[in-house]
DNA sequence: TATTGTTATACTCTATAACTATA
DNA sequence: TATAGTTATAGAGTATAACAATA
């Protein structure tokens, strides 16, 4: 997308702030670059919310897997979170020294994941954090309009995961 | 960081895998994991596509910038990427070491930023591979499903840019 | 023989502090 | 005194290779 349709409503603005408005060239019309904006500004909103909690995106959704597979297995979470076992051992040890989840045995090579009621607690409160930011961060949205989001983040995710000869083809699909 | 999963309606989808389709938890519900997801996916997508390029967004992104304001001040660039100035001196040093930029001193401490005609070259190279990329990943979207998305995006950032404190306020603005 | 968990290692990104030389 | 660029450093996140114990 070189050049944006017209050549300016989203072509070169002002050499603006980054954090604030739009950064400059004409990126802007780039799905990427809106996306990515997006991500890291809930991202940013994600930690403000949770800071007393001390506890990451990564660390939530592992608490909210566990509770969801109760004694999962550490390779299969791990994977679920597109962590690499190898980085995962320590991200894993580290909520097991704070208390929050234990690695059980299951046969001498496998181990089951569980919360601790301390686990439990903080996954408590923090579903509830997450509520009052999701609701935050998504307060201009309509039902339908954010109804319509997923739908178009999933496809362009599983767009995006296409293989490159795969691109030709598969029209509308999601 | 929610990782991947997309998985079901909302709650707890088989263990499923990673990569392809959905993980667990009932963490699909949220807008930050979705928006990671695709956010993830499309970046890979990307870097598929800029392999032979030797380009990632950000480089891609400051050629985009310097090429529309040619001579720009390198902190400012460096502002408008949301990049550290600390880490922006070995960025732009790289691209001038594949020789894409130079650095013209401007007054004994400011360094204005140019396109080689190389970086040039490889600007309009990249130009046309973004283009089949956002093609791509966007395939699925009507014209104007990817409007409401750039709409939709922006109000997520705007949202997630206010304070705790704004957030109860401000209904629709966008 | 393949898998689970592990260690070691390295590379990228990001962040802070402090310094210089200039304005 | 404030600013642009720089260096050094440290912390996350992510990647590969290799290994032990086990299935």
């Amino acid at each position: 997308m070189s050049r944006r349709k017209t050549g300016r409503p989203a072509l070169v603005p002002e050499p603006g702030e980054l954090g604030t408005a739009g950064a400059g060239g004409d990126l802007s019309g780039y799905t990427g670059y809106q996306l990515r904006r997006a991500q890291l500004a809930l991202f940013a909103h994600f930690a403000r919310a949770f800071a007393d909690l001390d506890l990451n995106p990564a660390q939530f959704s592992l608490l909210v897997i566990i509770d969801a597979y109760p004694g999962i297995v550490q390779s299969r979470a791990g994977a679920m979170l597109g962590i690499h076992k190898a980085n995962f051992v320590p991200f894993v040890g580290k909520l097991q020294r704070r208390g929050l989840l234990v690695r059980i045995p299951l046969d001498g090579r496998t181990n089951g994941l569980r919360l601790t009621a301390k686990g439990r607690g903080l996954l408590r409160r923090a579903r509830r954090a997450v509520d009052t930011h999701e609701a935050a961060v998504t307060r201009t949205l309509s039902v339908s309009e954010k109804r319509l989001l997923f739908s178009i983040l999933r496809r362009i995710t599983a767009a995006s995961a296409a293989t490159r000869s795969d691109e030709a083809s598969a029209p509308h699909s999601a």
